[in-house]
DNA sequence: TTAAATACCTACTAAAATAATAGGAGAAAA
DNA sequence: TTTTCTCCTATTATTTTAGTAGGTATTTAA
């Protein structure tokens, strides 16, 4: 039960993207770098972000990656289940992948009811939220 | 981010033995083919219970396993726990596994409220709760 | 008393998922 | 025209998952 790089990087790299909405394209090395994380696996990651619109790239010199829309637009359910595949917790609640007990499994509802509980919380947390955590930190450090 | 069969089987077992409160020690054998799950496999996945003691076994013929409390003494996230390893969402939030970040990130937050909703969820949700799942289908089913 | 049934234990394994790494091709700006 | 990028396809080591196999020790029921 546990969100993997691929989702927890794709957070932190749309976060750095985020930050620098304002400063054109913004070059996977940079973001690399400052986050510290592999280059050439996040570009694997990058690349669902991409096919899935939520960012957009450049080729070339002075390329680079940008957001799509205004980082408030961005809900953070979206960003991980297109880099987790899905935020199903368990397997039977996939359509491909239905439990021939489901019309009297006692556990079902269960599972449903996390789903929820689990797509609420990350439906409402955008990713402007997740930048102004910084105030959090320098809040508590008393700067 | 799934649960595995581990805690899915444990939850089924432990709701069979719910089920089974009266009639005594419950042997594996039994609850496996009520349950269509490998009997060997399965006998992994209780050892844990039984460690944890959350169940008891009982050695011999006519032995085998039944609760040590009562039905609505269960939470799910204990039961979860046990045979997941632990409920955290992201690594980064286990004591033995922190990342150097964590002073400054600015995903964490997120992680932490996550941990929190899901614990929330499962801990107010107990074992007995499950058992009568069983009143839910049968009323959909208009019987 | 003995045979059957049971929990309990250790070891092994196939398949999938995870977390990368490697090596370029092609586009475009400087 | 060179450098800096994205974008693409392979390959790989490690870990996790989901089992299987084979047995030992214990207890009860016949």
């Amino acid at each position: 039960m546990k969100i993997s790089t691929r989702g927890r990087y794709a957070l932190r790299v749309m976060v750095d993207l985020g930050d620098n909405f304002d400063n054109g394209y913004i070059s996977l090395k940079s973001i690399a770098e400052r986050q510290n994380i592999s280059l050439k696996y996040i570009e694997a990651v990058i690349s669902k972000l991409v096919k899935a619109k939520l960012i957009e790239g450049k080729i070339g010199k002075s390329g680079g990656y940008r957001l799509t829309r205004e980082p408030k637009d961005y809900k953070i359910n979206e960003i991980l289940e297109i880099t987790e595949g899905s935020l199903e917790p368990v397997s039977c609640l996939s359509c491909d992948n239905k439990c021939e007990r489901d019309s009297y499994c006692k556990t079902l509802p269960l599972w449903e009811g996390l789903q929820k509980v689990i797509n609420d919380y990350l439906a409402n947390i955008s990713l402007l939220d997740l930048m102004k955590n910084s105030e959090r930190y320098s809040e508590g450090l008393g700067i």
